[in-house]
RNA sequence: GCCGGGGUGGCGGAACUGGCAUACGCGGCCGACUUAAAAUCGGCUGCCCGCGAGGGCUUGUGGGUUCGAAUCCCACCCCCGGCACCA
């Protein structure tokens, strides 16, 4: 690298600009918080907890993280500067598949393909200059840490939230291990896109449905979540209010209850429906005479993979049962079927099934040359063909041939329908969700042990509290072989049982990963803590988060599941909050040449080149200026480069500045009593006003959804400005002031995205480190002009514009408006019939 | 099919509550500086017609409301994301 010639202008070099705050903000801790209780805490402070998502650590971060924490840092920056105390942590999630399948691959330990990892997080993250207080950081796969997560599972199990139960399971046989429903992505294998199948599996469960309605009800309280995460979530639990309702064989003595939505249409069920893998299908079979054919249907039905079955769309198939049930409400005997449309995992497994009302029904009815009989007609009396189906969600309609509830608006006849059952015995109001458990039990090495032991005598027994961490151990061999990797390490599997002292064997699966992300934004506010997870008084004091940022891709797994972490949690007193996250962002994907960047595209932008060679405020800057940070937008070198020019602009004025007279003084400082500004004149005058219109366009776009494309448009219209006037300001103290408060002004404002570059302006200008400096705030007065640009229209068409007093009269604005040329020819030879005058914008004639 | 987001110059995008469409950036063109280039600085840049002054058109399409619509209403087309036999 050159020298630059004494006599050449000196060049903006961010490298060692960067190099230098980033120096000091280490060595003297400045983004460190202290804890209630703790030296240095202020409790007069608001406070703020600012937080990303936690990375996955693989390979080196990549765009996606670059835009995740610029974006957080920002927010945290202009918080502190409103005067709150933020604490805005750093951690790895740092168990899980991809370190594994390295392992498999390359024999390197998990452990050692991860720290290499975070290490280069770090290095990355710290060449960032996002200000973290590092002295919170942690790792997931840290015994210190998977510690509280095995305490916080016992919690669980103490309290039945935590369960072991046999039943069928996703599981990926490539992967070979189980899959949470939210893991499987059209039948496939979230990570490796391989087709899930079926298995009966004894396995570990959360029972999160037992917080369905408070996940959805305490929607009510976050501030501000995108409304589209909110609708992901309830659809996924799907809450459905109806009715059970009991079908019964008499022949057999078997009472079926099934779940509908619809109990107005009782009366039109014409026939009934069993999904293939339902238990009480063999005895329902037994003995008839098509037994065969229903056990060929229902083994055919086990061949076919889910994403079969859904793939074949809704071509419905099934075998009749010789055997009829019982209508509840009108005794009628009808026919039974086997068919898949009806899922085991839904409701009771059972339908009743009523074609004139359900287009699933009736499609299966029309297949099948069933009945077809209405129960639900239009208010307005107009006939519905017989044999069609008359789907609606309208209550313009009336029941119809159903006894009792004829004549009845469905919703009167749903409550009607639900005290009889209920008085009857048959059947009462119910609820049902889409949402399961959550399996959170892995057949893998590189996770969470879970701690608990299995007696032959006691059954399973939770490990001690003060013997966890239960610890991962060592094993040769990580390939997945259909059970635990862990069963392989003997020593550590046979233990004597802690309740009886006989041997007894550890539970040899990991937890799920998002285990590990369900708690972590706790355990940042007390890190070092070694005799609780945390500690409540300061997480009563943090939580809940007031800013979360992240993709959107985790919009279902990981938010839904903190969130029933929280309440958990939350239930045993362990902390007071009911939700994680106050407010959440969720940032637009980058791309590349409009494609998803990926390793086998070779389109994968790396951050670390682009900080190597513009300096990392030029690509902070630029992926928050790219689109709106909420949607997505195209990595485009020059956009880097154009950013990186207006920082060099920046760079070069303030330099300019700082190179010439002193300072017109210390009373330049932006936020100083600006009393001097008012008397301005000229071009400072129009400068300073530009000062302060960017305060307060750059400040309300910050505030309104994180616009921070604009907040940095407007200070780039800021720095055009000063280099418009630069050179034509008056040689006197007035113009040196104006230059002095406009630079350092957007340094200020920069700050946030720029954090080296803008300290760097304002420590060569105003002296003093620019992260103490409150926010600037706009002069109202400043923001009033004296002259405004009046719009004149002749029938809503521009026509000239001309430069009017502020507070002009409208009266003289219409005289001025008809006075112009320009107007005067369009009005030559018309008829006036309307003038519209909007003061101090625009005055619109209307001719004929 | 249902739910959500979107469609504005050559490109990314801006436009607050119905009032100058295209801020800011990229790209392009022209000029200054330079022996030259880079860098930098300045100017121009929606489309069409016109030598020009000027005029016309333009926010996915078609209609409507209004003095005035990118913005509000109705119908439709296309793109992206989510869910999808959920009884």
């Amino acid at each position: 690298m050159n020298e630059p010639a004494a006599d050449e202008p000196a060049r903006y070099d961010p490298r060692s600009i960067e190099r230098r705050w980033q120096q000091r903000w280490a060595d003297e801790r400045t983004w460190e918080v202290p804890n209630p209780g703790q030296e240095g805490f202020d409790d007069a402070m608001p406070k703020a907890y600012v937080l990303e998502m936690l990375p996955y650590p693989s390979g080196e971060p990549h765009v996606g993280h670059l835009k995740n924490y610029s974006l957080g840092d920002a927010i945290a920056h202009f918080r502190r500067r409103h005067g709150f105390q933020v604490v805005h942590p750093m951690g790895y999630d740092a168990f899980g598949l991809p370190a594994e399948n390295h392992a498999i691959n390359t024999g390197e330990h998990p452990r050692d393909s991860t720290w290499a990892s975070i290490g280069q997080f770090k290095e990355q993250f710290l060449s960032w200059g996002i200000s973290i207080d590092w002295s919170r950081e942690f790792a997931t796969c840290e015994p210190t840490y998977y510690r509280w997560t095995q305490w916080l599972f016992l919690r669980l199990f103490g309290r039945g939230l935590a369960y072991r139960e046999n039943a069928p399971v996703n599981w990926c046989p490539k992967d070979q291990t189980v899959l949470a429903n939210e893991q499987v992505i059209d039948g496939r294998c979230e990570r490796c896109g391989t087709e899930v199948v079926q298995r009966d599996l004894e396995q570990w469960y959360f029972r999160i449905t037992e917080y369905a309605d408070q996940l959805l009800d305490d929607f009510s309280i976050l501030e501000s979540w995108p409304e589209h995460v909110v609708t992901m979530q309830r659809n996924w639990i799907g809450r459905s209010e109806g009715a059970r309702a009991v079908f019964r064989c008499e022949e057999l003595g078997l009472d079926f209850p099934v779940f509908t939505t619809r109990p107005d249409t009782l009366f039109g069920a014409t026939f009934f429906v069993m999904a293939p893998e339902h238990p009480d299908l063999e005895r329902m079979i037994e003995g008839t005479g098509n037994a065969e054919d229903v056990r060929a249907y229902v083994a055919e039905a086990a061949r076919r993979s889910t994403s079969d079955r859904e793939s074949e769309g809704k071509d419905k198939t099934g075998v009749r049962i010789e055997r009829t049930v019982t209508n509840p409400v009108n005794g009628e005997q009808i026919p039974v079927f086997v068919a898949d449309y009806v899922l085991m995992e839904y409701g009771t497994g059972a339908i009743m099934a009523v074609p004139a009302h359900d287009e699933r029904d009736f499609e299966f009815a029309a297949k099948f040359g069933l009945d077809v009989r209405h129960v639900v007609a239009p208010a307005d009396g107009s006939e519905v063909g017989a044999g069609e189906a008359f789907v609606t969600q309208s209550d313009d309609v009336r029941i119809i041939g159903s006894g009792e509830l004829d004549g009845l608006t469905p919703a009167e006849a749903k409550s009607r329908i639900v005290a009889r059952l209920e008085s009857e015995g048959r059947g009462e109001a119910a609820v049902n969700y889409r949402l399961r458990d959550w399996l959170l039990s892995r057949q893998r090495y590189w996770g969470c042990p879970i701690p608990i032991v299995h007696c032959p005598s006691c059954g399973m027994v939770p490990v001690p509290e003060d013997q966890l961490p239960v610890e991962l151990p060592e094993i040769e061999d990580y390939r997945p072989k259909g059970k635990s990797p862990l069963e392989a390490a003997t020593d550590w599997v046979e233990v004597d049982c802690p309740s009886c002292g006989a041997a007894a064997r550890r539970d040899t699966d990991t937890m799920d990963t998002f285990v590990d992300s369900s708690w972590y934004f706790l355990r940042y506010l007390d890190a070092d803590n070694n005799e609780a997870a945390f500690d409540r008084a300061i997480a009563d004091y943090w939580m809940p988060a007031d800013q979360y940022i992240g993709g959107v891709e985790h919009a279902i797994l990981h938010l839904m599941y903190a969130r029933f972490f929280v309440k958990a949690l939350s239930d045993q007193g362990m902390l007071a909050a009911r939700e994680p996250f106050a407010n959440l962002f969720t940032q637009g994907m980058i791309t590349r040449d409009g494609a998803k960047m990926s390793k086998s595209k070779g389109n994968v932008v790396s951050p670390a080149d682009y900080v190597a060679r513009y300096g990392a405020d030029s690509a902070r800057t630029y992926v928050c200026f790219m689109s709106p940070p909420d949607r997505g937008g195209d990595w485009v070198d020059e956009g880097v480069e154009g950013v990186h020019r207006f920082l060099s602009r920046l760079w070069r004025v303030a330099d300019e500045i700082a190179a010439g007279a002193p300072s017109a003084g210390g009373d330049a400082r932006a936020s100083a009593d600006g009393s001097w500004q008012r008397d301005a004149t000229g071009e400072s005058l129009t400068l300073l006003r530009k000062a302060h219109w960017a305060i307060d366009k750059a400040t309300r776009d910050f505030q309104r959804g994180f616009q921070f494309n604009t907040v940095i448009a407007a200070v780039m219209e800021l720095v055009n400005e000063i280099y418009r006037v630069k050179d034509e300001l008056p040689r006197d103290e007035s113009g040196a002031r104006a230059l002095h408060f406009a630079t350092a002004t957007a340094a200020s404002l920069i700050f946030p995205f720029a954090p080296h570059l803008g300290c760097e302006v304002w420590s060569r200008l105003e002296g003093g480190d620019l992260w103490t400096q409150p926010w600037p705030e706009a002069d109202a007065e400043m923001l009033v002009a004296d002259t405004v640009t009046l719009v004149v229209q002749v029938n809503g068409k521009l026509r000239d514009r001309i430069e009017v007093g502020a507070d002009a009269p409208e009266q003289e604005l219409l005289e001025l408006a008809r006075a112009s040329e320009k107007v005067q020819a369009h009005l030559d030879g018309h008829e006036i019939v309307k003038e519209i005058v909007v003061p101090g914008k625009l005055v619109n004639i209307v001719v004929r």
